[in-house]
DNA sequence: AATGAATGAGAATTCATTCAT
DNA sequence: CATGAATGAATTCTCATTCAT
């Protein structure tokens, strides 16, 4: 990379943080540019150089951080053998989305009001240890018999579920806290997973 | 009801309606005072007599309309018999709640952005047919012996789940068109409840 | 008219007076609102009250100036009898648009920019010492035999010649100076007009 | 010309063509450098090399434009011999400087805005077909007896008469369609050339 | 000569809210 | 209660111009 190049990747970054830093104080949507480029260092000019406007900023913003968190040892650290029971599985994941969110509450008020932003941004880029136990438990449908499509509408649905439910858990407490989200979200999806199995079961008999 | 009465709670109403016909064209959020009391044919302090702010003025217009939504007739046309299989009762929600947001976009733009506004909404307001719907339902997961806590944030997560992925099936048709919504939708709240059953008998085996 | 809407009126005059009076130093276009309300000494919002931007003030300063002029004693002041030739009737219009605008230079830059908006408000507005002038001249037309419509355009399109040059000379000096406009346009249009008594009566002949 | 010479004047021509492309669609006014220097595929720094400022760059535009329509076989091709009657030599310029302008609208609305750039830039640089019919129409009036002077400044006013209506026409359409001022400016200016025919004689006789 | 990242002053416009009538 | 003129802070975004490379 040139030298050029990466002085203008570092304002990037730069406007990114600034940004992310003034929303822990305030919502983002009544931040103003001036705020940003002032934090940032750098001239008003420069965000519209990055940036199409705010909303723009706030995707992106979103997108960096997930991409963090699909990374990140925690998944890995705690992880499970393959072999353990589904609902450990799943119980790690909400788990684990539930407390990355936690620990980032000025990103999870972000995505509160742009849910499927993070939804796409996270099933169309994942990769890391993320990766690995989504696919763990796409496997697990795919062997229950549902096709590549199906299993992909379904674990989408499923996790739009945890992610808008983790966020609303967390800000709203209400009506349930996110310990109590947590418990109910592995419960449903492991009793989908297990009503999956005798549903599939029952319709290759069925033919 | 006094004539003094009647006439402002007339203003009410029109500057209700007068926003909700101009989101049907812009973004709430963009629209100004101005327009709305323009359209509502007011002046525009009588909008601070009757309404804190815009966002004051969302969420009554999100109460306002499914409350009209839960006493339609086209949940009890429809409606099956209590005997029916909980599978064609969660299909026949699942269709309507669709069917209704489908036929009401500018609701629906409303309710994505606010989700949990109208999710609280309903479930503390719930009435009408719609009343008899969940109760059908969660009837059901007690006699599985669920306690009535569980029994409600189990509702509460799914309901969520039903309004959350169809306004984003019918906004941005993708990942998954509202057709194939309904259908995993269906599909994974069935899954579940059968789940649950198997998932109760064990534990009480297991106890 | 009420006391408030005198105030607002008041503003509205505030409003276009200082926005003339910053014309004389430097061109409008490049004159903010601010620094008009600022002269005006009324909140920019105000601004926005009474017109829609900064072109529709101008057109409203032309319209306010123009007609004006078409009421002033000098046309009358020298006012020949009607009886006197046409050529001293089209004299006396050409040098006294010439010697108003020449008094109002301010004005001259402003048309010289907008010579249609303002030909166009001088005869839709006709009325006054101004009004009279013109219809003499309409009449020689239409007593030469010529439609009503093809009075007007001959009478619009000289109009517009006359505003034209005279701003055009005042401006740019060159390639003609005012004195030359003058009588060279006198010329042209006496020219014309002898022209066309001519024309028509072969025309007349001819049938 | 030198390599290097010839890349720089392809530059200029780019941004010349660039810009005129754009004002095909948007008021050239509000262009910016940017899009221009993105539509024309050179960097922002090259504008400033070629160009003063976008005032500079409009005018260059306009005598470019009027240059090659001053060169243009549609006069050559309908022309008439020089002792056809006068009338139809100023219909025919009339009638092509409207048919001119009509298939090029974007630069009658440049025209509009600058007439008398445009009019001084095409009697300086008066050359090829336009050049001729100028000329004879001056010879015309010289035979009449008016000076060198004279005839300059009437033709120029004349000119300056065509210009502005027929911009006024095929922008504004109104009061006056385009064929009525085509037909009207014939007839303006035949009026004119019969009537100065007598004033001249009768001025020589009154001497 | 050519580039294009960076600048930052500055322009237009909006709009929630107040308050005298 | 109702009105709507007036406010002016705040915000977004543009854009001509510079200058290091």
């Amino acid at each position: 990379m040139s030298k050029v190049e990466e002085k203008k990747l570092e304002k990037y970054r730069k406007l990114l943080d600034a940004a992310y830093e003034l929303a822990e104080h305030k919502e983002l949507v009544s931040i103003s540019i001036d705020e940003i480029v002032g934090r940032a260092g750098v001239a008003k000019g420069t965000f519209y150089l990055n940036f199409k406007d705010k909303y723009d900023l706030i995707s992106k913003i979103i997108l960096d951080r997930v991409c963090k968190f699909m990374n990140e040892e925690r998944l890995k650290k705690h992880s499970l053998p393959p072999s353990a029971p589904i609902k450990e599985h799943i119980e790690l994941l909400v788990g684990e989305v539930m407390k990355f969110l936690k620990s980032n509450m000025t990103l999870t008020k972000l995505i509160d009001k742009n849910v499927h932003t993070c939804v796409n941004a996270v099933i169309e880029n994942r990769n890391g240890d993320f990766a690995e136990i989504y696919e763990l438990i796409g496997d697990g449908l795919r062997n229950l018999g549902f096709t590549a499509e199906e299993v992909n509408a379904k674990l989408y649905l499923l996790f739009d579920m945890i992610v808008s439910s983790c966020c609303n858990a967390l800000i709203r407490k209400n009506p349930l806290s996110p310990d109590r989200v947590c418990s109910q979200l592995t419960d449903i999806i492991t009793c989908f997973y297990t009503g999956a199995s005798l549903y599939k079961k029952s319709t290759e008999v069925a033919i």
